[in-house]
Parts: C-alpha cells; structure tokens; sequence
DNA sequence: GGGTATTTGTCCGTATGTATG
DNA sequence: TCATACATACGGACAAATACC
C-alpha cells in the first residue's frame, strides 16, 4: 500500500512515483505483472487519476515499466536491489502447490498419518461443494447459514450425522448437543483442557502414547502422569494407583503399540472412574480400521455413568487435510463446555461442516470408509507377509490387527536412529517410535514405526525389499541414484 | 453398533436379533431406513451370513421389519418405546441445512459481521474447488500436499499470497516465515497468548472494544487493562500510565466506535512500544473498508522497530463460514512461536488453504475484495442518508468512514434494551453495544450497533423507516404480521 | 438416458455339536 | 452304541433392484 503525505513540500505523484519505483527494486512487485490502473490507484489513494498518471510517465520515462495501450503498465526487468525488508515475491514460477521432497531422494514413505494422495474421493467431493457452493437461489435449503457466525459446538446439521454415524458403527449413544465439531483431535483436547482445567490438574496417560495429545495438556499447565501400556493396554492397577482422576486412553487401537483394550479391562476403567468421580478420555482416532477379531464395544457405550468423553476425527480415514474431529461430551460437562466457550466461536469453518454433513448424508462417508477399510486390510496383509518373510524373526510386529501402522521391534540389538538412517540411505522413510515415550529412559531404543497409509499396495513389497538389504545384507549399500 | 458375547448360551442369532429389535423400539434405528445389509453386518460382526439371516428373519416374522428383495429390510412403524438413553434420530424429514429464524418474525438484520449470502462469490469458489480437488493424474502439482499434516505456519502457498497481498493493500512487509494462518481472529489471538504469556501477564486493551478479542486474553489468565477510546482511537496517555506491555489495538477500524487512529497516534503508539519493549496488536479486522478520507499506513508498515502483531481475516469479506485469518509475525516472536507450537498442527483446514491460495492466485480475491467494497460504499451512502432523513439529530452516528457497521448513539434518553425490543416488534434485528465495554459503568446505555452487510440495499431505507416508527413514532405498534 | 457394475435378499447345500430314541 | 433329528453356524450361486458413469 501506497501513504502519501500531504502538506510536506513533496508533490504527490513524486511519492508515488518514488514508492513505486522503491516496489519495483525491491521485487515487491513482480516484474511482468501490471501495475495498478490509474483510475483504481486514484480512487484508491483518493487523488485524482492525473497524479497517478504523472507518476506513472515518470516510471514509463525511466524504463521500469512499459505502458500497454489497453492492458496496463507492465512491469521491466530490472536489477534487483535487494531491500532488508522488502518481501521478495518474484519467485512466481515456483509451482502453487507446495513441492513434497524431491523424488529420488525418497521413494517409500512410512509416514503414519498422511495417506494416499490418490485414495481420496475426489469425485463425491466436489460433487458435493458444488452443492453446498451452488448459487443461492438455486439452493434447496437457507444459504444464509453457511456465511453466518454461529453455534460454538459447530453446524447442527453435521453434529446430527455425525451422532447417527457413531451410533451405527460404534454404539455411541447421544444427542446433537452433546456432539462438539473441532480441529482434529488435538482441537478437541485444547477445548477439554479448558472444561476441566483447573478442577483437574493431572491427566493419566498412556506410555509410551501419542505425543499429539500430550502436548496439549502440556500446554495447558496440566501435568501428566505416565501410565505404563501392556499387551491389552494401559495397567489398570498403575492407573488407580495414580493421583489423576482424569485419564486419556485409546482403548481401540492405542498408539504406537497398537494394543486393543479387551472388553473386561473397558469395565474395570469404568469401574475407576466411577470410583475416583473422574473422566476418560476415550481417543477413538482410527477406530475406523479393524482387521482381525471382533468389534469391541467402545468405552462411551458401556458407560451407564457418564463419565467418558468420546473423541473422534475425520482425518485419518479422509484426509488429513481436513481438519475437523469431534467430540462427544457426557451430560455432565455440558454446563461446563457453555461457560468455558461462552463468545468463542468454532474454529472449524462452516463450510467444510456444511460440505461434510452433505457428504455424510449422501452416504459417502461409510462407502469411503469401507473402501478405504478393503484397502488398507490389503495394504496390512501385504505388509505383514513382506515382514514375516524377509525379517523373520530378527522383528516382532506389535498392533497388528487395527490402525494403519505398525510397530516394529527389532530383537537383535539394532538402534533406532541407525535404523532410520540406514533405511534413508535405501530411500526409505520411516519413522522413529521413541516420541512416543514421556520418559525415554523407559524406552529400550529398538522400536520403529511404519505406517502404510501412504505407500500403495503395489510398493510395500519391494519397499521391504529394500528395508531388507538397508539393515539385514552386509554391505548393502545405497541403491538410490543421486543419494550416493 | 452390536456387541456379541460368544459362548454364554445365548446364540448369535438370537444376540443380533434381540438388539435390533431393541433399537427399533427405541427409535435408534428411524422407520423407513434400512437395516445394514446381512453381508455387512456379517462381516463387521465377523460371523456367518446366515446367522445375520436368521437374526433378520426373525424380525421380519414378527413383523419389525420387511425384506425388500435387492434393496434391504426395511424398518416398520411401531409403538416406540422410548428408551431414556437412546438417541432420537426418527426427524429424518428435518432438512438437512438448520433453517435459520423463521421469516416474518424478523424482516431485516443488522447483524454486525455476518455477510449477505447472495454476494459470496459462488461461482468462482465453486471453480476454484473444483480444480484443487481435481483427479490427482489431471492436477499439474503434486497432490500429496494437501493430503498431509503440514507446517504448523499453514500452507506456505497461501502464507505467500496472503504475503503479496498485504504488501500491495497496507503496506505490510515481511517474509513467509512470519506469515501465520490461523482460525480467525481468536485463532490468531489464541495463539499469541501462547507465545507472550507468562511473560506478559496483562494485556491493554480499547474500552469499548470487541469482546471476542476479550474473551481470548481472559480465557488465557491474561488480566485485561482497559484503555478508554476517544473519537481519534485509543487514550495514548492512558496507555502509558497502564502496567501493560502488550496492547490490543484495532487503529483502522475500531470496535465499536469506529475511530480511525491518525497517523500521529499511529507513532504515539509505536513509541509507547519501543519505551516500554512492549507489543502492539494491530488487529485489522476489516481494513478492507474505506469509504472517506485517504488511507492511513497500517501500524505494522511504520514500525521500524518490529514490535507489531499484524492480524486479518477472510471472515468479514468473504464469509464467517470461512474461519481463516492470518498474522503476521514480528521476527523477535519467531523463535517463541516456534517453542509454543512444537508438535502442534495448524488447526486451519489444509483443503480450505489451498482453495484460498488458489483464489487468491487467481485474482478473485482482490476481484472480490473491490466489489464489496464498492456494493458497501453504496449500502453505506444509503443507510447514513436514511439516518439523516428519518432520525435526524436524535441520534449521533459514530464508524461511518469504514468497515460495514455504525455505531447509533441516542441522545434523548433511549435504552439500548428497549430500542432492540421495539426494532424486534418491528421485525427488525439491531444488537446492543453493550457487549463492548469491559466495565459496563462506563455505558450510557444508550447506543446500538447496526451493521449493514447483512442487509441488502435496497432494503435499507426501508429498515430505517421501520426502525423511526419503532422509536420515534407515538403508537407505531407492531406492523410485522403475525407478531402481534 | 441407457448400459454396466455393484449390492441386495433369497435359496441352496454343508458342517458341527447336542439331544433323543 | 449307534442312528436320527434338530439347532446353530457357514459359504456359494442366483436374480432383482440399485447406483454409477
């Protein structure tokens, strides 16, 4: 933007003029894009047009642009003089999107996370938007809605599909009002701290566990108090034996382990709530995928007394570029969400709830779902064939029958920042457990974790080919071009 | 979802078909829905088909349900008996989008942020989306962007563009890296707080001024120091005699009064900062409305010290739905920011960054940004002529240089409360100012918000009619059918 | 709008364990 | 002890309805 200072003995295309130019140098303004019409620039600066038009001789004159009769005033090439401060915008070639590291560098990626670009629904979805965006006469229902500031818990209508979706698939049992929309899973949390915080000062939580979660409370001054994870899940007998009444537990598929909590241990988390009046957050981040043995009720379906927050998220299953999650609140933290959130406003955008509550109702979301689910069973099978047939048993596998990722457990000494390495060097991405840990001292080193969510079916075998040969064949050295 | 207990006697069949019979009489499962198909239910339970068949024939004998061959069981109507802990999801005829107040109740609304819904620019986000989320083969960049957990910052995409634009409308200088996208303005804010507290524990903050901003600081432990507001912006005197180090200001716009803070103030202001080694907060919430007077640098483009937090949304132009605003980060806060948010993911959806990095690209935004402001200008011209015509010096207008709303100052004697319900006899909607002081002792009492972006213009002076023979009219009763 | 792929209920045969004669 | 009947559970083949392109 353009300040020009009357009454200063400076005349005023002079400063526009000279700010300008100092634009143009700085590569502020991109060289080949135009200036500013004359006409929008006076009315802009609200100067009349001939100002404007004086200066832009003067630049004209001196060859920083070039008038075009009917387009504007392109901007030269000229000698850059790099001001401090100037932002450098001429980098305009560079693509829109965000470049992901450069191929060859890496071929397979085990991030767990993020998935396939290509997985994603692209058709439904914009089918979907063009819906929600059509143009508003054309619409069937109030447009007026969707550019709206509204209820803090997020867009009834989704809060809607969402209860029905949860108590089909997971028997979570609800009412629109006890249904919260936030930014993933890590939004939800950041909203609970408020609700709880400062009646709890300490939140039991599981270790190792999802370092995503901890942060918040973290941040929120609330103190965790590690609880350790068996095969079944966390040790029940440690979490009464801790001071927190409030624990944070993924019971469906716990990470990194990738323990399932039995039916019996639900009961007896229960059992401790009721007994200590506390909370369970129940953390139901991908319960979405299930592959062996039969479906286990969650926590907030057994729960007669009230005292499980059930969260959820869209990202893992859709995209993690949608960053809408939810959450459930019992009755009793109802009065407690209203005061704390009383004139804040959701942070999720009504549109994508709009987008997402059409989507839902349309039935897409449990076709992609079940799609996604064959998918990734595949994926899985895959994998843990590649695994058993070239590791043996130099690995045991951990959490292997739910999520989409794995952790591995490597027995014969080797350490985690080697094997990350080693792996890069074979073009190889994965990923170290040890964020995992509270307390790395726990932690024995020889873990690693690989998520499949990304690689497609067709890759996994050869990408632990290669993991093979980075870890396990004597001088197996680099394969990848240009790494060398 | 089922649960089934294995060896206990009872068999599965009989286990299926009591829980379904229970939740239709609950009226969990809505009649006229169908029942998941038996090979779904059998594969999600993990048992034989013909046992879900057994289960469904049994229902289907006494008559809950009724097979349609090729398309499902459907669920008959029966004397529900409602179960206090099951969700209610039989309003399937509710449309799916929340009608917004009822029609003929309230004929016009001066809500002050809300936007009218047929000036969203429709068509080209509806084009804009449709190639972000194009088939990931047809899209010329990488697509596994928008599927990832990213940069806590956002996209850098639209950091960029967002870094562009505010250079050529305010003058705004930085890099990307100080560029943060954020949920709005209490996103923004919510994660200043992060960054400056425990350090600074008080925050100034204009009396009146925007109590979403408040609400933010408050949530956070920061202790508020109300600064009274003048007719040229924030009490400088008073500013420095406060213990504060940070403040809130909002100098191109105020909320509510209006007032613009002149350039003097401006380096008042800056100076205060740099004495202090405090932080402004140039909260620029709707800067992209200007109607009189000649544009004044923003803070952040004279401040040579790099003490300002420059802050703005998409919200006010474009839509509320569309919770994305941005701040700009001075380069002493980015290593704070960077501690604050380790491990933290930006809470603004990848998806809607990439739409608005695209718009933004492609011009609409600045497109957009021009005919608002012209159709605002309008909107404007008319509701103060209006005003002038009907009120005349019964009220004093404050804020009519900018931004979409004024502020009505009643100056014989008027209460807020009574003016909102007379308007709302009238079928008008006007909000109370109220809101905006900290310390309601220092309100009259005697002022209303009206904000017209929600109101078209051809409806305004029709409004202002309304609203003169709710006020000021001896008898005007009720006109609005139906409200008697 | 018409052809195709998928999903649906339906019907079929089979295997296992248990009770009954 | 053996044969039979029954209840329970499982998987494959078929035609119709539906969804998708």
């Amino acid at each position: 933007m353009l300040h020009l200072t009357a009454r200063q003995g400076i005349p005023l295309y002079q400063q526009i003029y000279e700010q300008l130019r100092q634009g143009i140098l700085d590569g502020a303004l991109p060289e080949g894009s135009c200036l500013t019409s004359t006409r929008r620039l006076a009315a802009e600066l609200q100067v009349g047009r001939n100002t404007v038009e004086n200066a832009y001789a003067q630049l004209a004159i001196e060859g920083y642009v070039t008038p075009v009769p009917g387009s504007g005033f392109v901007i030269n090439k000229v000698q850059y003089d790099i001001h401090p401060h100037a932002p450098d915008t001429r980098q305009q070639t560079t693509p829109l999107l965000t470049p992901a590291d450069t191929p060859g560098e890496c071929r397979y990626d085990f991030h767990y996370g993020n998935m396939e670009a290509a997985l994603f629904p692209y058709r439904a979805w914009r089918r979907v938007s063009a819906t929600v965006f059509a143009d508003p006469d054309a619409r069937d229902a109030n447009p007026d809605a969707m550019h709206a500031y509204e209820d803090v818990k997020g867009s009834p209508a989704l809060r809607r599909e969402i209860m029905r979706y949860l108590y089909k698939s997971r028997g979570v049992r609800c009412t629109t009002e006890q249904v919260v929309i936030c930014s993933g899973i890590q939004g939800g949390l950041s909203l609970l701290t408020r609700m709880i915080y400062p009646e709890h000062q300490r939140v039991a939580m599981e270790e190792p566990g999802y370092a995503g979660a901890r942060v918040v409370f973290q941040r929120a001054g609330i103190q965790i108090c590690p609880i350790p994870v068996q095969e079944d899940g966390m040790d029940t007998a440690a979490l009464s034996a801790s001071p927190a009444r409030v624990a944070h537990i993924a019971p469906s598929h716990q990470f990194p382990t990738g323990a399932i909590m039995p039916i019996r241990k639900r009961k007896d988390i229960l059992l401790w709530a009721r007994e200590c009046d506390g909370l369970i957050i129940e953390d139901d981040f991908n319960s979405e995928f299930r592959y062996n043995g039969k479906p286990i009720p969650s926590l907030q379906s057994i729960d007669a007394d009230g005292r499980t927050i059930y969260m959820g998220t869209f990202s893992k299953a859709l995209s993690p570029g949608l960053r809408v999650g939810y959450m459930v609140l019992p009755h009793r933290l109802l009065t407690a969400f209203d005061d704390a959130h009383a004139g804040f406003q959701c942070t999720v955008p009504l549109f994508d709830q709009m987008i997402l509550a059409r989507f839902m109702a349309d039935g897409h979301w449990e076709r992609h779902i079940r799609r996604m689910c064959q998918i990734n069973k595949k994926k899985h099978d895959t994998l843990m064939q590649a695994i058993a047939a070239r590791f043996g048993n130099r690995v045991r596998v951990h959490g292997c029958n739910a999520g989409v990722h794995v952790l591995l457990e490597f027995t014969c000494g080797e350490k985690e920042a080697d094997l990350i390495r080693q792996a890069a060097e074979h073009g190889v991405k994965v990923y170290p457990a040890s964020s995992g840990w509270l307390d790395r001292r726990g932690y024995a080193d020889n873990c690693l974790l690989l998520g499949y969510g990304m690689v497609p079916e067709c890759d996994i075998a050869d990408a632990v080919e290669l993991l093979h040969r980075a870890w396990f064949v004597q001088g197996g050295g680099s394969v990848v071009p240009g790494s060398e």
